[in-house]
DNA sequence: ACCTGAACACCGTTCAAGT
DNA sequence: ACCTGAACACCGTTCAAGT
């Protein structure tokens, strides 16, 4: 009989787990992911998750991987290593904006299984770019903190609970910056006057060609 | 009566709560400090401390910006802008490597008061560094990712309960990145056995430096 | 083997009541 | 103005019991 194992449109199993999760993180955020809620949803008690994963933390980074594999699975592999290294940054940046909530997990712990898929996309490239083995785990690490910044920034936008309260914790910080000491944060005071205009793609962009540009300074210094 | 201030070797401030939670945060890592150890620590009752300071964000913050104050306040200014550049960066390391429950909140809010002070230090010396205006925040935002990157590694070895279950830990992950499919990973495993060897600030400086180069590359490029 | 869901051991935060 | 500490509203995780 096949239809033992339909009982419920199939049984449980670690990937609909992971993907109610990520249902739950994209629809209300952070916050909201707790097992009660999970199991909820999942129409089953909230033990039985632990059948499938070891603890939250296991969860969280299982759905950052799912996400972040399949964004490396899509990438389009262009022939310049540079090119391909701007390819894979993209597709982090618009897979955060998409899973603002992946900011937290991939900004904090350097070693889980989606950083290592990124790192492994990065350094492959570097290497093609011909930077001697010498400078190959500082040039990958440089481009791997332009990447993860920009992770850590949409964590913090993450935190924030709703829309409403998102932009009164905004014009509140904007108000906090507008008072700092003039002589004592000139530096901050000017920078900020230019956030409230800028991309942060473009932004986001830029910063990975700077660090390219430091990566082929140091190539040309050493050649061969 | 001048006894009446000091009734309990003077009142509960703001100051002497932050110092009793860096003390706990140090000696007991960040799971430890909770409101009812602090309170306790301080002979108070759990809720006086909201008297003084908003919630426990709020309390992590102070802490870390006391410290990260203090470490500004003692740095040696230079002459040379890199030479500068560089202090404030090792100053941020080593203030991490004494306190590294600061890496989960200097990585993951990028906008407070703590990482605003760093920014501002790194940010008059790439000016005065002579970077173009529109060159100025990218290279400002790339060393800070350098120093902040540093911070999330802090942060996750933090996160590690004691030196037993540290090490533990290491040679667990250890295991795990061998067990990486070769095909698939050929360039983290590469990397894996260089990690054991190497010097953690060393590393870091190299980094810094690279940056410093990718920026001096950009002023050549457009002088003036 | 897989699932249930009550129970456990905590949290941060609030608030009526005190001084 | 400042402090007390019980109470509230949650958590993640465990585990005896079921199928």
């Amino acid at each position: 009989m096949a239809t033992r194992t339909a009982r419920r449109t199939g049984a449980l199993s670690k990937e609909r787990i992971v993907e109610a999760a990520i249902g739950i993180l994209d629809t209300d955020g952070e916050g909201a992911l707790t097992f009660r809620a999970l199991s909820a949803r999942l129409a089953t008690g909230s033990g039985a998750i632990y059948w499938h994963i070891a603890d939250k933390q296991a969860l969280v980074a299982a759905a950052t991987d799912h996400i972040i594999a399949g964004v490396m699975a899509g990438l389009a592999t262009p022939r310049a290593p540079q090119d391909a290294i701007r390819a894979v940054a993209l597709g982090v940046f618009d897979a955060l904006d998409a899973h603002p909530w992946m900011g937290a997990l991939l900004s904090s712990d350097p070693w889980q299984r989606a950083v290592l898929r990124i790192l492994e996309n990065v350094g492959r490239q570097v290497q093609a770019l011909g930077v001697p083995d010498d400078a190959l785990f500082n040039a990958t690490t440089a481009l791997m903190n332009a990447i993860l910044g920009i992770a850590a920034q949409h964590a913090a936008a993450a935190r924030l609970p709703r829309d409403t309260e998102r932009s009164a914790h905004l014009t509140a910080m904007a108000g906090e910056w507008a008072e700092l000491d003039p002589a004592e944060y000139p530096f901050v005071r000017q920078l900020a006057a230019h956030v409230p205009g800028h991309d942060d793609r473009e932004q986001f962009l830029a910063g990975i060609n700077l660090v390219l540009t430091g990566i082929e300074s140091i190539r040309e210094r050493s050649p061969r």
